[in-house]
RNA sequence: GCCGCUAUCGUCUAGGGGUUAGGACGCCUGGUUCUCAGCCAGGUAACCGGGGUUCGAAUCCCCGUAGCGGUACCA
């Protein structure tokens, strides 16, 4: 049994979209279902759009996400003089020929071969120039290009990992361009000698590839080289079926930008695992190790996938379901897993304090604890976490108006907050006690007390439960925003 | 134009010759509690259209339509 040598191979030519990190994905599943190796390569060949900083993103990425590669990266750019060589000899093997029509001769024909319904690939007439003339022309510097020469009145069939059984007549696929006139290599060529030569054993990526595979597979036969097993993965479309494009759609579509807004990196992959595959009725809440386990390949859906986000909406900003993921998997993941990943939002936000790590930690994973529970994004910690961590934080005007600008609330608040100095253990049961015999003895509701007390302490009008919330600022500090609401509360 | 792929709730999907067509997300309602953006319960909503085969079609076949891809000296 041969090696499973998979490969992901983007062109750093941009951001890394959401879609090729799905294709990463299910790439790296499969080697690693397969005790294969997966591979690296970076498309680079378009000189022109081609950054560097580009392939840093991927690189970031893929780390990000936790898809190691075992091989490369790769660079294709490095590895033109291959497939020139590789373009030499199939025209000496007669696989190929140059053409010398000129753009216009080219347009001119390909205009009257529409004008004329005419059915079939692509011929172009220098096809059967002979090898002599073909030879003195290019010696005489007519620029040309180099055309696969595809045969008359055969077949190609594959059978794609996802699509099934394809076939295709060889009299439909034109006589395609591998060589610029400039001697430049086109995708189609470069692919198959690089995925050749890199011995890939099973060709996973976009369906907007799969009309190419037929072409791909002819030069596999022309070059004697064994084929690979091709695998085309739907793709993912905007709401309006277009293609997602940061252009048109913005950052939602780099996967970059998931890191950036506060995604658990296995939250991400679920969600792209399960855009176009399902694992059944069953548990959908799946670790790299489960995607391995259950990931099937051919179970994957054969039509395009809608990232369903809508614009404009604060609180769905990308897809809904990705969201509601990652809220899942900070509500249940392993406290110590999170811990890290907020950390890192708490230090962008400067609320990080060293002995969080030390002295405060017990305190401070309490206080995670507490907030996990309602939070869907990471970078919420700190958003929320704010009134627990230091004492400059927002007074949100919605919440002042309902729970401190209140008929009957007056000196209620610095009067609980007597109390509670009185105290002899600040718990979140005794504090609880204390307000409800408080509140029965001013003849209020409880919440009028509570309520209040969680504007005053924590600025908003929602969050954990109250008491917790006494528990974990702790006396000193519960006190003195108790007092200091009174300004607002009179005010 | 030509060649090809695809088609189940708003979205991701399960299923598949006889089912109340299932789940998740969203949305709505109710409950819970001190709040909700949490939790619990319920509701909402789909087999693209037309023919054919069949006792019976959402499922199989054909045609159409739509979307997507290829038809590039893009990848």
């Amino acid at each position: 049994m041969n090696q499973v040598r998979v490969r992901f191979a983007p062109s750093p030519t941009g951001y890394f979209h959401v879609g090729g990190a799905r294709t990463a994905l299910f790439n790296w599943i499969y080697a690693r279902q397969h005790d294969g190796v997966f591979v690296l390569r970076i498309e680079d060949t378009d000189k022109e759009r081609s950054n560097e900083e580009s392939v840093g993103y991927f690189l970031d990425g893929l780390r990000w996400l936790g898809l190691d590669w075992d091989e490369g990266p790769v660079f294709q750019a490095g590895r033109s003089e291959e497939h020139r060589a590789a373009a030499a000899a199939l025209i000496e093997s007669g696989h190929a020929y140059r053409c010398f029509l000129t753009p216009d001769e080219l347009k001119a024909m390909k205009e009257e071969a529409a004008a004329n319904k005419t059915e079939g690939g692509f011929r172009s007439p220098h096809r059967e120039l002979t090898q002599e003339d073909s030879d003195r022309r290019a010696a005489d510097g007519e620029p040309f290009v180099v055309r696969f020469r595809v045969p008359d009145g055969e077949t190609v069939e594959f059978v794609d990992l996802v699509y099934g059984k394809n076939v295709k007549r060889t009299g439909d696929i034109e006589d395609f361009v591998m060589l610029r006139s400039d001697g430049s290599p086109l995708y189609n060529l470069s692919v198959v000698i690089d995925d050749a030569d890199m011995e890939i054993s099973h060709v996973i990526r976009g369906q907007d590839h799969l009309s190419n595979t037929p072409k791909q597979i002819l030069l596999y036969r022309a070059l004697g080289k064994p084929e690979p097993v091709f695998g085309h993965l739907p793709l993912i479309l905007a709401p309006n079926k277009a293609k997602l494009s940061k252009r048109k759609h913005g950052e939602i579509v780099s996967l970059l930008y998931y890191r950036d807004r506060g995604f658990v990196p296995q939250a991400m992959n679920d969600f792209l695992a399960l855009l176009g595959w399902s694992p059944g009725a069953e548990e959908e809440r799946l670790s790299l190790q489960d995607l391995v386990k259950r990931f099937d390949i051919s179970k994957v859906n054969k039509s395009n996938a809608i990232f369903n986000y809508r614009g404009g909406d604060e609180r769905n900003w990308t897809d809904p379901r990705a969201i509601a993921i990652n809220g899942d998997y900070i509500k249940s993941m392993p406290l110590d897993d999170l811990l890290p990943m907020v950390k890192q939002e708490m230090e962008r936000a400067s609320l990080w304090q060293d002995n969080f790590n030390g002295e405060r930690d017990d305190w401070y994973r309490n206080v995670i604890d507490l907030l996990r529970e309602r939070i869907r994004t990471l970078d919420e910690f700190p958003l929320r976490g704010r009134p627990y961590f230091s004492d400059d934080f927002e007074m949100e005007e919605r919440a002042v108006k309902k729970n401190l600008k209140k008929e009957g609330l007056a000196g209620l608040l610095p009067q609980f907050a007597d109390r509670l100095e009185k105290l002899k253990v600040f718990d979140a049961e005794t504090v609880e006690a204390e307000a409800r015999a408080f509140a029965d003895e001013r003849e209020v509701k409880p919440g009028l007390v509570i309520n209040g007390s969680r504007t005053a302490l924590t600025g908003t009008n929602v969050g954990p439960s109250m008491f917790h919330v006494f528990e974990v600022l702790g006396r000193e500090r519960s006190v003195r925003r108790l007092r200091a609401a009174e300004a607002i509360v009179t005010g």
